[in-house]
DNA sequence: GCCAACGTTGGC
DNA sequence: GCCAACGTTGGC
């Protein structure tokens, strides 16, 4: 999958944690505390530096995408993972191996409206999007490229 | 706040 | 290696 081309990705927080005007306001972050293994291998195998993100607001009303980030740096260990005093201290997870890792974020964009998920599942070219799909929480997805255009599209036009 | 869907853990 | 119990996610 990782074909050194660019790949387009979804990610999802939860706004009273960190949504994207933090993201606009820190200008770049760490995306961490991902403990998820089909998440984690998806930044640590495929995710480039240059990747552009859909940022989505879960947990939210309405949830759906505000904006657009992108992958600043490439993943390394999410030094959280063996800090015992972190909300994501992971007991079999150590500096000599490493369980997790993360990535370095960076604001691009925020949209002039958020786009609802309920917008997303009704238009008729995004019904193969990951996150349309019932039951889909991965918080980390893989975007097509034509369907990134779509939601772009949506969010700035 | 509810709860269905899903992932992880751990006893066996 | 099965699977029940448990914890989490996240839309509603």
């Amino acid at each position: 999958m990782s074909t050194g081309k660019q790949n387009y990705w979804l990610f999802k927080s939860e706004p009273y944690i960190y949504s994207i005007d933090d993201l606009k306001r820190d200008g770049k972050t760490h995306w961490e505390g991902v403990r998820n293994y089909q998440a984690r291998n998806f930044m640590r195998d495929d995710m480039r530096k240059g990747d552009l993100i859909l940022y989505y607001h879960s947990n939210a009303d309405p949830p759906g995408v505000i904006g657009i980030a992108r992958v600043a740096k490439e993943a390394y260990p999410d030094h959280l993972s063996w800090d015992n005093k972190s909300n994501y201290f992971d007991p079999k997870s150590s500096k000599e191996n490493p369980r997790w890792v993360m990535v370095d974020v960076e604001f691009v964009e925020k949209f002039d409206r958020l786009i609802p998920l309920a917008e997303l599942k009704r238009h008729p070219d995004l019904k193969e999007m990951m996150v349309v799909k019932p039951g889909m929480r991965l918080s980390i997805q893989p975007v097509e490229e034509k369907h990134f255009k779509i939601v772009h599209d949506l969010g700035t036009s």
